[in-house]
DNA sequence: TTAGGGTTAG
């Protein structure tokens, strides 16, 4: 009998029944009367019918032809392929790679080509390479590794890993290399960032009489994007006209598309508007995705969202494009609000939208919404798969005052997942927090995994040993950099030792440091070493500091209030009111200073300095910081009021220092929650010595945890103390 | 074999 032409009772032939097959329901009606006609013993018409489940796309489906594979005596190639190919298809790569070693114990169907490209399909998407290697060698073992089609698949198997060493030596040792070979070589470098590799695979490429492809060019274009060299986009663009005259915008929306990105990611807004209007009504949802991050990218937020809003259908990836383009900018409140809406609008987000939310959260430290985040990664079962979204996550943590729960994720990571991202994110966030010392153990945890540290590792440790008066092994670290890490130090580093050094109360070392640097200090420098004149009272390195820092940023309002709040401090008063005459001649204003606050329910509630008073709540802000004085003078507090400018009266100055937004945020926080809730408040600026005391003496008077972030750490107030031992 | 959105520090 000829399957083929198998009929089922009433006549009507099976393949064609199985073709044109579009519901489930269906399905297993064919599946039935093949039963009833007895037709299911034959291998054929049962692996047909099969394939019908296996690629029908939905778990059930997918169950049912589970069943029927375990009652084959001896299921074919074939099936065990497709078997394969559809776990791949619904993403259960683990699964679809397990079916592997099934095959090979149970069968007497030998894995052919079709099989080991399923299965390095599926390798290739798994959180470790070990089985995409282990298969390999069963490819060698049955003589495929001639074979260009498993080849391909092995050279896409290893980029995707960036194991680009092996993906070459396989490439250069085939002995037929075609035109995927090619394009997948040349798409790996690009991915493994090696643009110049990728460049010239395609100049030896063409030589070999190779004619590229559109997929070639897509994969160039995203090679040289990082390149930032506009004439060699400008040479590839020509190219593509070369090869393809003026490409039809419709069918080679993916070509055009990766050209304007290239132009994007070179900074070529102009070129990128372009070609980006060549593409008129046929703007596919990519290209309308990657102008939305250029523009981003590029400081150009409101024209981002121009787009984003013309667009009536949008997808997962122009959602995340959009917020993660507010959360760069800054504005984290915006992304939030749109990841709400997203979420209305039944778009399902995927991990990329997920990091880019609690990059957010961090951003704002709103814990309660980056914690909501988490769950959901959870939920989804999108966490562990990805190594970035581990990282945004532990970052979300340790910037939101958890740096526990940052420290337990870090721990439950396998070590083939510790990038160094994920140890900067570990290292920086206990550097925040004062935990120098654990950061310095984390380092040397990094050094045996062999994770190799890079120029952020440093600034975290460096950061980390100043906060917490770790002299001698900042020093160590420093100096091992060059010596040991192969790093040359940038301007940031030295800023940290001068910060080191500036902290702990050696000056002349950190001048003479700042003296000895390779190249001329710049101000974020000269602005520490100036913070530490002001905490040990130094007068003279302070007028030194702010002379140099005036000449260079004669326009920034910070480096005047601290130069008049060093001469204030030390009652140099009409020295100060000098520098605030100049201040204002020049229409310069002081940062103003807001601190916002986090309730349980997760409702953000923000500050400006000295402003409640359009506050809904303000009457009772106001007699709550009435009551916050009374208890604080109860305590016996006299105000520090160092931090105040001028040389006004004491009581007006005390007031002034009562109305710092900090203060604000904690009498609504005490209004707003219950007894024992821990308090957490974020500010835009350094708290100021007299509030941190305040702060201290507040969280024991009301027997409250406080945790505060400013700009440069935590601090976690309890019982009277401060985390910080009052070193910030 | 195809493009687009992502993490750390400053």
């Amino acid at each position: 009998m000829f399957f083929g032409r198998a009929l089922l009772q009433d006549g009507r032939p099976l393949l064609m029944l199985i073709e044109s097959c579009k519901t489930l329901r269906q399905a297993y009606q064919i599946h039935a009367q093949t039963v009833v006609n007895g037709l299911h013993i034959h291998l054929y018409p049962l692996s047909k019918i099969f394939s019908l489940f296996a690629l029908f796309g939905c778990s059930e489906s997918l169950d049912h032809s589970r069943l029927i594979l375990s009652r084959t005596d001896v299921p074919n190639v074939f099936m065990w392929n497709t078997m394969i190919r559809a776990h791949s298809r619904q993403e259960l790569h683990g699964k679809a790679v397990l079916l592997y070693p099934s095959m090979i114990a149970q069968a007497r169907a030998l894995p052919n080509h079709f099989t080991f490209t399923f299965v390095f399909s599926s390798c290739a998407r798994l959180p470790t390479p070990v089985p995409g290697f282990q298969i390999y060698g069963h490819v060698i073992k049955r003589g495929l590794e001639s074979d260009t089609i498993v080849m391909n698949a092995f050279i896409h198997f290893c980029c995707g890993f960036g194991d680009l060493h092996s993906a070459q030596k396989v490439f250069e040792e085939s002995p037929v290399r075609d035109l995927i070979s090619f394009n997948t070589m040349i798409s790996g470098l690009a991915q493994g960032r090696k643009p110049h590799a990728a460049l010239s695979l395609f100049t030896v490429m063409t030589r070999s009489g190779l004619m590229p492809d559109h997929f070639t060019f897509v994969a160039l274009s995203s090679a040289c994007s990082g390149l930032n060299n506009y004439r060699l986009a400008k040479q590839i663009h020509n190219l593509v006209y070369m090869y393809f005259g003026f490409v039809d915008c419709g069918r080679s929306a993916h070509l055009v598309g990766s050209v304007m990105d290239m132009y994007l990611k070179c900074g070529e807004m102009e070129m990128a508007e372009k070609v980006f209007n060549t593409l008129q009504n046929v703007k596919s949802s990519a290209a309308l995705s990657c102008m939305v991050s250029g523009y981003a990218r590029a400081g150009k937020v409101e024209l981002a969202r121009q787009i984003f809003d013309q667009v009536d259908e949008k997808d997962t990836v122009l959602w995340t494009a959009i917020i993660s383009g507010y959360s760069q900018a800054g504005q984290y409140t915006e992304a939030l609000s749109l990841y709400k809406e997203m979420e209305a609008s039944g778009i399902k987000p995927d991990k990329i939208t997920m990091v880019a939310v609690l990059s957010a959260c961090a951003g704002l430290g709103a814990i309660t919404f980056g914690q909501r985040v988490y769950n959901q990664c959870l939920k989804k079962r999108l966490y562990g798969q990805d190594v970035i979204l581990i990282t945004a996550i532990v970052d979300m943590y340790a910037k939101c005052g958890k740096i526990h729960a940052a420290l337990e994720i870090f721990h439950g990571v396998p070590n083939y997942q510790r990038t160094t991202h994920l140890f900067n994110a570990v290292i920086s966030g206990l550097a925040q927090h004062g935990h120098g010392k654990i950061a310095v153990l984390v380092f040397e945890e990094m050094e045996v995994a062999k994770v190799s540290p890079d120029e952020i590792t440093f600034t975290g440790l460096l950061y980390a040993c100043s906060h917490s008066g770790l002299v001698e092994e900042g020093r160590s670290l420093f100096k091992s950099m060059s010596q040991m890490h192969g790093i040359n130090p940038q301007m940031k580093h030295y800023c940290c030792m001068v910060d080191l050094f500036g902290r702990n109360g050696n000056l002349d070392e950190a001048y003479k440091f700042i003296q000895a640097m390779p190249f001329e200090a710049n101000s974020v420098i000269w602005r520490s070493f100036l913070s530490s004149c002001k905490l040990y009272g130094d007068v003279e390195m302070g007028r030194i500091a702010s002379t140099k820092l005036l000449e260079m940023e004669p326009d920034h309002g910070a480096r005047y209030v601290l130069l008049s709040n060093i001469l204030a401090s030390t009652k140099h008063w009409e020295e100060a009111g000098k520098v605030r005459k100049v201040m204002e001649e020049r229409g310069i204003q002081k940062p103003s200073g807001w601190s916002h606050i986090e309730l349980l329910d997760g409702t953000i509630h923000q500050f400006p300095a000295s402003n409640y008073k359009l506050h809904p709540q303000k009457e009772e802000i106001a007699s709550k910081l009435g009551e916050i004085n009374g208890r604080l003078r109860a305590a016996g507090y006299a105000p520090s009021t160092v931090n105040v400018v001028f040389d006004v009266d004491e009581e007006e100055k005390e007031m002034i220092v009562s109305y710092h937004s900090e203060r604000l945020a904690l009498a609504f926080g005490l209004l707003n929650s219950g007894p024992g809730e821990v308090l957490r408040i974020m500010k835009n600026l350094r708290i100021c010595s007299d509030c941190h005391l305040v702060f201290k003496l507040l969280s024991r008077a009301y027997e409250r945890e406080i945790i505060m972030r400013d700009t440069t750490r935590f601090h976690h107030f309890k019982n009277g103390l401060c985390s910080c031992k009052d070193f910030w």
